[in-house]
DNA sequence: AATTACAAACTGACCGGTCAGTTAGTAGCA
DNA sequence: TGCTACTAACTGACCGGTCAGTTTGTAATT
């Protein structure tokens, strides 16, 4: 990530600027090392300035890290859930349209480092963990659930449980992710989380397909 | 799991439980509190000895880590895969037992509390990413998608990408555990893994169903 | 007596957070 | 234009505390 060319003046006298920066060096450190093996000097340092700057903007090391969940998550956050809520049909072409949106947003490889920090810290961070929660998890899930639930009750498709096929429409998005960020796992050719989308939504829609009397 | 070889000490003192009772201490307060947050010295008080001895059985911090992994990864990578290698014919009923025997694994807390640990730390200890990577990734996906290839070739299932649907077919599982454990998020009455897995069976059987001109 | 198993005290490095002091920029004045 | 006075931005040494890992002494066992 930037760091900025050596050339830089040592004083820069920009505060308005100063926020965004120690964010993006905290994200490239806390990407490389985790949270806990970072410090706040070496964010400093890769920021191009000293410690004691980075406690003008931030009152404390993990002020920080909910900074930079909080730049991340927010704008996706809005961006998202309001097509869902009140749909009324075969939800198909919606889940499409939702998972589509979400490879594109993993696709940027700062969200997806900020994704893989709050899945590392949350379980520590009680109020990363409720972050996160608030402001995706908490509207998503019962998003897809619902959409599931009138797809049912409308015929449209199978009979299944709205609230554990959440977990199939979308865990295989997250399992994907996990699989190459944590354990370098991933097809030749480097993520191809599109790909992985438009397989999982033939095998998903197929699955949803209302039973008709198919021979197993 | 426990050791205890019959053979070995008939004098000694007690000093043949100590690992494990290293190994469980550190368990429970890893998951309490995290890796990075608990210190030797917690682990070794409620062990019920001193500092000190941790040491006598354990080289460093990140070797009880090690050994909490090997001792809980080890008997559940072995108990299984070998039935996929060369199965022949409809992937279907092998998926449902993998599937099923996954759930089983992850319905003891213990179990699930170091797959947890593991995901945690793997991004900053590449050796416990090695480690659960050779034990039981590198196994378990191939083995699916191996599996999934020899289905489609045989024309007992839908002709879709093996390596992407292998995470169709695991994802839904991993996504289930992180919402529980991460975020608590989960149905009423507790983890029901038993029911993801059958609800998202019906479903990926059916997705699975090889295409016979039924209707979109 | 020799060995083993352990507790307790200790060491040294590290790190989050603070703060007294320094420097860069700027407004006012001549 | 040059000077003074002031402020906001910034520095880096430092402090208090923590913690992984080590050493030493001792009680029990053989």
């Amino acid at each position: 990530m930037n760091t900025k060319s050596p050339t830089e003046p040592k004083f820069r006298r920009r505060a308005e600027a100063r926020p965004d920066e120690v964010l993006d060096a905290a994200l490239s450190l806390f990407t490389e090392k985790g949270y806990a093996r970072t410090t706040v000097d070496q964010v400093a340092k890769r920021a191009g300035f000293s410690k004691g700057t980075v406690y003008l903007y931030f009152a404390s090391k993990e002020a920080i890290l909910e900074g930079l969940v909080q730049r991340t998550v927010e704008p996706i956050a809005e961006a998202a859930f309001e097509t869902m809520t009140d749909y009324r049909g075969d939800p198909r072409p919606v889940l499409a349209q939702f998972l589509r949106a979400m490879a594109q947003a993993l696709a940027d490889s700062k969200t997806r480092a900020v994704v893989m920090i709050i899945l590392q810290e949350a379980p520590a961070a009680p109020n990363i963990s409720a972050l996160f929660r608030k402001a995706v998890l908490g509207r998503a899930l019962p998003a897809v659930t619902a959409l599931l639930a009138q797809g049912v009750a409308g015929g449209h498709i199978r009979a299944i449980d709205p609230e554990l096929t959440a977990r199939s429409v979308l865990g295989p998005v997250i399992g994907h992710l996990l699989l190459s960020e944590i354990f370098r796992i991933r097809p030749e050719g480097g993520l191809q989380m599109d790909r992985l989308v438009e397989n999982h939504l033939t095998l998903l829609f197929a699955g949803l397909e209302p039973d008709t009397g198919g021979a197993p």
